[in-house]
DNA sequence: GTACAAATGAAAGTTGTTTTTGTTTATACG
DNA sequence: CGTATAAACAAAAACAACTTTCATTTGTAC
């Protein structure tokens, strides 16, 4: 995500456009995957002169709520955060070993809801769907995962 | 779980059958949805007297890497566990409203997961498929979320 | 019954995240 | 271009969920 790019994404939401939200925004641009506010704090850190670890939260919780990036929550009880501007319907393929996301345009859940409303006799509000493998990249040189 | 079923399942784990893992495991049993360890120990504790919630964690870590309850993570940063012997591969489906999870035979993502391979050229080696709703009892006193 | 490994409680520790409070900074407006 | 002011920020402490440690108790095999 380049800096003016960044910075009208801020103006849409209201939010001043400060060094510290466009160094976050193009720290999780560039990586495509998937990082913690720990991670992305140690990579903006030089960038900045320094920041505080509530300010990087703050900043990942700001940019959750406006559905620019999503927050994960894996089994280690850490949260993670990527971006995807992606406002579409849509789930995500996850690397376990780099760690990259990748857009999964398909979601082919519809025909099971409605089975499952069928069965049931009960309501689907709304799915959780998450992909987990090895990307292209990294099948291909057969890495392990982490 | 009763109690003679719930003593069987701890022997084969080679577990003690000690009175504490006994009631949590009654516990999950009785109740068809997700608790946190902290429920767990309220409805626990009169039954036993006296019980430590390092205790609950403990015995639900165990049953969670034996399979016999499954944990889920949610977006309030705690884990929640059910009980759910069905070693079988399926899916859930939870009711937002009275925390009721339904085992689905049905996945429905065999062909999905040989698009992605397909199209991308990685390896999809696991799924998380969750399914939110409200069970039909909910659905029709037509309660609200929580 | 007895011995021994396993289970447990109590208290303290760890970790990821959030709140608080006082200071600094971006932006709108004159 | 100042300047007012609302927002952003740092630092420190607080918080909540969970885990570890270690001394004591309890199942279980013999």
């Amino acid at each position: 995500m380049e800096h003016e790019q960044g910075a009208v994404v801020l103006r849409s939401l209201r939010l001043k456009v400060t060094p510290r939200r466009l160094a976050v925004m193009n720290c999780l641009g560039e990586e495509r995957a998937y990082l913690s506010a720990e991670e992305v704090w140690h990579r903006v850190r030089p960038r900045l002169g320094s920041i505080g670890l509530p300010t990087v939260y703050r900043i990942l919780d700001e940019l959750a709520g406006a559905h620019i990036v999503t927050r994960i929550f894996r089994s280690d009880r850490k949260q993670y955060y990527f971006l995807c501007p992606n406002q579409e319907h849509h789930h995500h393929f996850v690397c376990d070993s780099c760690r990259h996301v990748e857009d999964m345009d398909l979601c082919g859940l519809d025909g099971m809801t409605r089975e499952i409303v069928r069965r049931s006799g009960g309501r689907v509000l709304s799915h959780i769907l998450q992909v987990n493998g090895l990307c292209a990249e990294c099948s291909k040189q057969n890495r392990e995962m982490p």
